[in-house]
DNA sequence: TTGTATGCGTTATCAA
DNA sequence: TTGATAACGCATACAA
């Protein structure tokens, strides 16, 4: 474990502010009591009188004071602030994860402390140190692939945390998808309007061990009722609208050797479906296309889209519960699989008009 | 992976350790050297012999000694932190502007804090109050129209700070757009199709200052080329994929009274365009559709759509660049309106493949 | 109910 | 180059 990853640059004092912020001290003075009362008087009320919670209140007020929140957790040993990790945060639908993890956690008085790495890997440990250094009370980390120095600094610092998006494993802390049943779900529900041999873009396995998953789980799903993948029907892309829309046209001329497309997100749907859209054909006509969706969104515009719902926004409040029931001491809720639902939406309306006249 | 590497069995609450961390005591002792050396030879090594230097690292790799930015922060008055403060967050284009400002930010050794108020949620004021009680060196807060109580807040404590997607003001420390320049761009491109009578699809004025500056840029622009709003074609409604669908139907009843749309965003202009796709109408032979866009996705996937693109990521970065300045104490480079462009993307192919056989 | 004193872990000042 | 010591601002055990 070799350290000198300083996040602190030795240089620059911090902005040359001449009057120092208002202390307890301070409101101590103009109130006329000590420090400790104040302190008292703001956190315990109920164990100060009346009459100085006034004249405290009136001294803080005056003074717009703010609690030093660094000399705080100094002796409470606690920021009320909890880490996220979130690489490639930017795209899919990792923000509605975020955004749910962060409501929940600020209802309970806490701080999102977000870090959004771009490249995965060995940087991930120095992401991790720089947030422990802050000293968070907990840490929700996105991913299943947790390289063993993140964890052994997790267990070695005795932090409290959450694996969002992974499967159950033996030290439990993971919540997750049940994303083989989500897998089954879409296959067999391909599988009951007859299709045999069937089309997959997904997300590069290389990348993430989370698209591994679901690929292995698609293939075991096929095989568990006789449907074969396509071999030129296999697309490995990032995630993305434009993306779907590449990788439909690219493995459209193998058309005849598939008749439906099963795609890893819905955003990659969306981008296939254009495609197929422009390319003249008909969904569900001619080809069926299914998809795992997470943003209810594809489905919304091109409606003859199967797709099965993984429940983001929850998945964000249980991370937030399960680290909460952890900072509370709590007995902790064996955390599960989330539940998943495929839904079968018919189109509302001619998707291509045009055809029809 | 491997999770044997643990001390610690899956069953023992971290919680319950009563072993305190490491800390430069523990190291100095460790290292046979003094608390204040150890500080030094970690982040002032040119001070520290090379001898003691190895010893130190030794003791800190040994103990896997992690520094407390509580006492750093209480000593250094800096916690190199930052806030950013992003309402209605997992929606629209925010997350791509987190995004870009954490990459910037984290790349110079700090990390964000990040609140996520929901608009009806504790109010503005106390958000920011607790960002600032955890010592944030400086403040990003997305839109203009920051209450009295937060502006106070941030002049009282003397925070650096940055108000994003917000217009040029008198106080300086606003990073936006270009907007009146992208109405302008739109509409006349608009009128330079020959088109005089214009619907609008925008989010709601009464929740958004950037809304009703939006709408007012678009009035101003039409009024000074000769065009006009069409009444029953103006839909104020919430940002989204389903909204912009529904919106689009909404006003499809009047269209005898416009011959080109407006939308306030790409989600919007995309479900806009799914629902004239539905219906039946052609773009833009039947109908123009233009938009502000944000995330280059809605031109994707139909093609003959005109937009001004809004340089998101370069406004966080523009946003942390000026953050940085500010904490640097070098001379602020006046922040000026972010120049936007517009994009005419010409049809990839038949949009309704069957109108044209 | 309130005041006093101590310690939290670090950096900075001053000696050595 | 190193060590001792004094802040930093707060919470709390203990005294009054």
């Amino acid at each position: 474990m070799s350290r000198r990853a300083s996040v602190y640059p030795a240089s620059d004092p911090p902005s040359a502010g001449v009057a120092r912020a208002a202390s307890l001290a301070d409101v101590a003075k103009l109130a006329g009591v000590s420090a400790g009362t104040v302190s008292r008087s703001l956190y315990r009320p109920q164990m100060i009188s009346g009459a100085t919670r006034e004249r405290v209140q009136d001294a803080v007020d005056r003074l717009g004071y703010l609690a030093n929140g660094a000399a705080r957790a100094l002796t409470m040993r606690r920021t009320m602030t909890v880490g996220a990790v979130v690489p490639r945060f930017g795209s899919s639908s990792f923000p509605a994860l975020v955004q749910s993890l962060e409501t929940r956690m600020s209802a309970q008085g806490y701080t999102l402390l977000l870090s959004a790495p771009d490249q995965r890997g060995p940087n991930a440990a120095s992401v991790l140190r720089a947030l422990l250094e802050r000293g968070v009370d907990a840490v929700a980390l996105l991913g299943v692939e947790q390289p063993a120095s993140v964890l052994n600094l997790l267990h070695a610092h005795a932090v409290p945390y959450v694996l969002m998006w992974a499967p159950p494993n033996a030290e439990g802390r993971c919540i997750g998808f049940d994303e083989p049943r989500a897998s089954r779900l879409l296959v067999e529900h391909l599988h009951g309007l007859g299709h045999r041999n069937v089309a997959y873009i997904g997300a590069p396995g290389a990348d993430s061990e989370r698209a591994r998953r679901r690929f292995n789980d698609l293939t075991r799903a096929m095989a568990a009722c006789g449907m074969r993948l396509c071999n030129d029907g296999f697309i490995e892309i990032d995630h993305g609208f434009g993306e779907g829309f590449t990788a439909m046209r690219a493995i459209l001329p193998h058309r005849a050797q598939y008749s439906a497309v099963i795609c890893s997100s819905d955003y990659l749907a969306a981008g296939a479906l254009a495609a197929l859209d422009q390319a003249g054909i008909a969904v569900p006509g001619e080809l069926s296309v299914a998809s795992f969706n997470d943003n209810e969104f594809a489905a919304f515009v091109h409606p003859p889209l199967t797709t099965v719902r993984l429940p983001i926004r929850e998945l964000g409040e249980q991370a937030a519960n399960y680290l909460l029931a952890y900072l509370r001491d709590e007995p902790l809720a064996p955390p599960t699989a989330l539940p998943v639902h495929l839904q079968i939406r018919a189109s509302t309306g001619p998707t291509r008009p045009g055809a029809t006249a």
